[in-house]
DNA sequence: GGGTTTTACTAAACCGCTCTAGTGAAAAGG
DNA sequence: CCTTTTCACTAGAGCGGTTTAGTAAAACCC
């Protein structure tokens, strides 16, 4: 048996094809009786639009892209990409929109991706993550004249809508925290810095350390992975005078970090406080357990969905989206640092 | 500037709808210069296929669904899924496949999209994972008549073509391994007993430990979860005659183990072999990092993906596909126990 | 050279749906 | 009671491709 058309609905219900559109989209044109009965017909043969007879009509894809250039390792590594994964979908299929995922080589094959979509009327609009310093995307997706929402901000992405969280206000309550707690030799595993929220946080630790006049604290640039993530740490630890409180700028680098410590026999948190950047499932379940700044990954995946679903329907109206700065838990691994500890 | 069709290179190459659609997909029914000044015209004017004009003719959707039945968190968490979805989406790419994902709530509205998509024309095929006992999903895709791939083995997935990894050989050498240490006194944190392949490994287990007359060799069932991992072996380690290994079925469980083992004052390996069925930068960016049974998750999905595509292409053609056992990797959380060890 | 086959191409139907223009009848208005 | 407006509905074009049926010319064959 082959699925029900709209003309097998019209022909059953007695009336045309157009009526029977009409029907099922709730616009007027049909008497509220001969509306119920055709909705009746319809569920009846069990009757579903068929999306690309709909695209074609000039209508919307009813997808969006997520396009990710990074190895595929990362993607899987980083819970923070599955939850906004998730987070994402959840606001996209809640208004039964797609999502389509590609992973890419480079940022010249995502370039290509955007060009290609956009002209094949693949997707209605793209989310773009990893935003960086004079980003490239930016320039191609204004001229495409295509809807999408950058994450990350709050500069740097041209005219197009932003969801962003404070990193600066976090990166220096962070550094109060730290301070407060005694330690005035501070270092900081940053992230990439072709990476807009990476240069921002560095710029960030350097101003709170000369407003709290800390001896030391050093910005140690990475690609994000463990492993430079390890070494990072590694020297910081074999220096002269070592930082007493690391800091970690993703969750992964910040387990490799402990990991680094243990094996060189320093104590966390009696002989290095350790914080992450990033919150997950991976800082809860190490041990000692790693003080995080924390947000909601999965949420933010969820604003996400809604401003560029904002931005299909009425392109221009999203304003930036501003969202909470992400919050410390404290777990075991921050302490005041081991020479200045009263008991 | 809208974007080309087929009618416009038509008109400017001088020549029919037709023409330009023989020329355009290879097929016979114009000559050699015809073809060539056609694809020129269509190169200069930036043409691309309209997805949807395309489908509509019968045709596929070049898109797969992969529908996931799973709370969010553990979708962020392991990397199995992150790295599972890059392999796929490679695999799919490359034939310009795309990859629709959906996250949904339980197995009921899982099936509900099932018959959706396929009744939408929205995909041409799916991904099944996490394969259950007596699963729902399989005799729903079959009465569809749908392509379909399950993610697991080697039975219980009916007509649906599978890629399974042997876990019963793979728990048998690794209890071969534990043995062959020393080790008498083995318990297994595993997963699910809803998934097959828990109920494979365990039943793989009691064998072994038959075979080679161990004392003990538990298996506990959990959800996965890092919680419930983590209270199992707490209570495992509370035990009187505690085990000396422990064989985790997930790098999630098994670092949240090690860290309860790190809370109790039980080193590792010293006083506790700890071993991963699963393997992941997690458990190699702990301290100590875990031996784990290691498999290509990427290359794996991109297995996944080619059998889908090949059953799409001519249903009813492949035959389940085995992958390599997972082999072990030996880290620093292995060793001989401590009451027979030899220096 | 007349008939058959092949080749290169065109015209038009078709996929399922949306939407505009058009139609006939009922309702409203004077 | 006739005109105008509104309403409920239909016919049919159009979206951008694919594909079938048809055609004229060229090639082939004894």
């Amino acid at each position: 048996m082959t699925r029900p058309t709209i003309d097998d609905i019209a022909r059953r219900a007695g009336v045309s094809k157009s009526a029977v559109s009409f029907a099922l989209n709730n616009r007027p044109g049909v008497s509220p009786a001969t509306r119920e009965r055709i909705l009746r017909v319809a569920s009846e043969m069990n009757w579903r639009p068929h999306k690309a007879a709909r695209a074609l009509g000039g209508a919307r894809a009813d997808a969006v892209g997520l396009v990710v250039a990074r190895p595929a390792q990362t993607i899987g590594a980083e819970p923070f990409f599955g939850l906004l994964l998730a987070g994402l979908q959840a606001g996209l299929s809640a208004r039964s929109v797609a999502l389509h995922l590609m992973v890419v080589e480079d940022t010249s094959a995502e370039i290509e991706v955007y060009r290609r979509w956009t002209s094949e009327r693949h997707v209605d609009g793209f989310v773009v993550v990893d935003l960086q310093h004079r980003d490239r995307r930016v320039p191609v997706l204004e001229e495409l004249a295509v809807p999408a929402v950058v994450l990350g901000g709050p500069t740097g992405h041209g005219s197009l809508p932003s969801v962003w969280a404070d990193d600066r206000e976090a990166m220096l309550s962070l550094v109060d925290y730290l301070a407060a707690l005694g330690h005035r030799r501070i270092a900081h595993v940053a992230g990439d810095e072709a990476f807009h929220h990476t240069r921002r946080r560095m710029r960030a630790l350097k101003d709170a350390a000369r407003r709290l006049h800390l001896a030391d604290a050093v910005s140690v640039p990475t690609d994000f992975s463990d492993a430079q993530g390890a070494s990072a740490t590694r020297a910081l630890l074999s220096a002269p005078r070592r930082p007493t409180a690391l800091i970690f700028d993703s969750d992964v680098m910040a387990v490799a970090g402990l990991a680094v410590a243990a094996e060189m026999g320093v104590a966390v948190p009696a002989g290095l406080s350790v914080v992450s950047f990033e919150d997950s499932l991976l800082t809860r379940i190490v041990h000692p357990a790693i003080t995080a700044l924390g947000r909601d990954t999965f949420a933010l995946g969820g604003q996400v969905a809604a401003a560029l679903l904002a931005a299909i329907d009425e392109p221009g109206s999203v304003r930036d989206v501003k969202t909470a700065t992400p919050r410390l838990t404290v777990r075991e691994s921050t302490r005041a640092p081991y020479t200045e500890r009263q008991g």
